[in-house]
DNA sequence: GTTTAAATTTTGTCATGCCAAAATTATAGC
DNA sequence: GCTATAATTTTGGCATGACAAAATTTAAAC
């Protein structure tokens, strides 16, 4: 196991915070998170809470400081920046792109950084849909909620998917769940099982697991039933 | 300064024994090289030794054994595929490639290495014209000397030039001295002093520092004076 | 063959990142 | 409010990569 920097770190409170708003975020998670163990967190955590990067109350979780989101959303702008240029650039598939993006987020210079971003169009999001924060440390972030949330009927729009398992990303492309791709939730089976959707419309129907599905964030929902008046976009 | 991997090491000895063969290799020049200090480079050495990677002989210098000389080759791969691919894909001038390509030679995986060395036609000189290994290992190698070597009306190709030094390498992007083109020694002053040169065929006439001139490798001596029969390369 | 200077290695120490085990704290159930 | 359990932190220790200073070896000068 390769040693974690700070900026491992501060990423993973930065994401484990999203992932879970509200909620403290707990020295467990978080070790297990980076693959390490509890009391090298906790060790870590006061290292980074003298940089005043983090605020941490000893048993009671971590958040960052503005200083230390800053820094988490630079570290953010490389990966996603990258993730999208290898799949671009040089065609590596989208369940490939996180695992490269890990390591070269943390080489890449400010130059490199701005040649990257305006090859690309000054993009705003990355394969898997999620926002790529600005220069200035500011992000997007729309409103979405889970897939596997959405009521039957209901229409909705990929926003995003969670990017960590090349599995489920094949799994979802497979099926064509794509950023920006237009879903309807056909039927959904209680007590947390299969989903039935219309991917893309007029699009195929799948049967989609429910843990899939709570690795899908929809957005804009239009309408419950009926024809859209939305254009889709492939 | 950064803590320097095994993959530096292996890269530094090839190199200096490169730029002095038959010479001996020091620990001295080796800790120059890293930028840490003797006892450190000696400590290393053992590590290596004791994984098989190179022969040292307390007191008499160190060597590269064929292991050692595979993995060396390796990042020297990656690091001539990634300098060419920032200068050619993403525009960086190239006495700056050399700067990014030493962070990114350690984070480059086969699948991507495969993919840029494609993207460039399988490439066999980066920017500064040092050849690019094979991925088997093997480097061609052609006879070259200094250009602060080569008798006055001698006319030669510049193989090859240092990629260390981002200043002599503006230096000398300035007066055209690039690889592949043709260059005639017209003058050189004693004990070291400057030399004139002119620059391709039909070239301008340039005053070259000596410094400068034994950092330009030559190649491919046409004929001494007279027309060339050689159609120009540039 | 000594002597001496320079290069090299050895020794002892420090800082860092990690872990297991022990101690502490929070919290949920009673 | 207690108590048991789980989460968290503390303690002590290990490995690594670095350095300065001391000891050793080489090699050059005499």
């Amino acid at each position: 196991m390769q040693t974690q920097t700070i900026e491992d770190y501060l990423k993973a409170i930065y994401e484990l915070g999203r992932e879970d708003p509200g909620e403290k975020l707990t020295t467990t998670a978080l070790a297990e998170r980076l693959g390490v163990s509890p009391a090298t967190v906790t060790g870590t955590l006061k290292k980074l809470a003298r940089l005043r990067l983090v605020v941490h109350k000893p048993y009671r979780g971590v958040e960052l400081t503005d200083a230390g989101r800053k820094i988490a959303l630079e570290v953010i702008r490389h990966h996603r920046l990258i993730e999208l240029y290898l799949q671009q650039a040089l065609g590596v598939p989208w369940d490939r792109v996180h695992e490269e993006a890990e390591k070269w987020e943390h080489v890449l210079s400010e130059e490199l950084e701005d040649r990257i971003d305006a090859l690309l169009g000054h993009p705003t999001q990355d394969p898997h849909g999620a926002p790529i924060p600005a220069r200035d440390g500011t992000i997007a972030q729309p409103e979405c909620v889970r897939l596997s949330e959405l009521a039957p009927g209901q229409t909705a729009v990929i926003a995003e998917v969670s990017d960590h398992d090349p599995e489920l990303l094949r799994y979802l492309g497979e099926r064509g769940l794509y950023p920006n791709v237009s879903i309807e939730l056909i039927a959904k089976e209680p007590f947390g099982g299969p989903l039935t959707v219309r991917v893309g419309r007029q699009g195929r129907e799948w049967a989609l697991g429910p843990e899939a599905a709570r690795h899908v964030f929809v957005t804009e929902v239009v309408q419950e039933g009926g024809p859209s008046h939305e254009a889709e976009k492939e």
